[in-house]
DNA sequence: CTACCTGCAAACGGTTTGCATTGCC
DNA sequence: GGCAATGCAAACCGTTTGCAGGTAG
């Protein structure tokens, strides 16, 4: 994604595209993995101080620009794109992250939601593999 | 389940039946619905110091007694069960919790491994379902 | 009796907040 | 020019660690 590109995005989300977040954009765009906020930090050091990662994180994901998901315990982030539903194979060894789709989770929910009795909806789920990469298999 | 029960839980996974152990798997197993560690420490404050319950986490997760899972941000526990595969159907609004069972991990894991280069295989997995139970819902 | 476990207090590290300054729009 | 965003420093809070005393087996 290039700097132009990221800017639109970010006023199209109702922001002022300041160095710093366009930065944090491109970063996102360029590794296309999950990224820890230590891993932000670091890409950035250049750019922009540790405390305006958290809050670029913070208003990014209330506006739906990034998404969030656990990894090793640790919150990490990518950019939201409309209309994906993919989740991620992990590597217990190395922390390799691989994208997949297909979770079936529309039949689990509506099944789920048959049983149960206290629930009436679902909204949105969360689906992890974890297992092990070619390179940390033994 | 009795305070003998976790006793006899306790010294099969290796442990010293201590008071402090086993008010934290009686508790576990009395409420059954994961407990974050806050409520662990609230509902133990009688019995022993919040640093006890840490370090109850960290043993009780290692030997396989309990399971973690992150709620709303953050991890919360409940006695491990063998052959267990449930998962938790969570409102968004209240934190509820209720148990599903059949999430077919094993067919979308089969699947994911199949279109997979970097992937080996798959040793487990999360899944959980977020919407609104009776009572939040508007 | 002895090794394991616990409580207390202090250290630690990641995250949040307050406030003055900067720089988009 | 005005308001949102940033940097810096300090507060904050959940978690971990060290050590001395207690307790299960």
């Amino acid at each position: 994604m290039d700097t132009n590109t990221a800017k639109a995005r970010l006023r199209d989300a109702g922001f002022r595209a300041t160095q710093q977040r366009t930065a944090f954009v491109s970063r996102l765009a360029a590794v296309h993995e999950p990224q820890s906020i230590q891993e932000l930090a670091d890409a950035l050091s250049g750019t922009c101080d540790p405390v305006t990662v958290y809050r670029m994180i913070t208003a990014f994901e209330k506006a739906g620009l990034v998404r969030e998901s656990t990894i090793g315990g640790r919150p990490h982030y990518e950019l939201a794109e409309a209309g994906d539903d993919h989740h991620h194979l992990v590597c217990t060894n190395c922390r390799a992250v691989e994208d997949f789709v297909g979770c079936g989770a529309d039949a689990v929910a509506r099944a789920a939601l048959k049983r149960s009795r206290r629930f009436t909806s679902v909204t949105s789920h969360s689906f992890d593999l974890y297992g092990l990469c070619r390179s940390c298999t033994a």
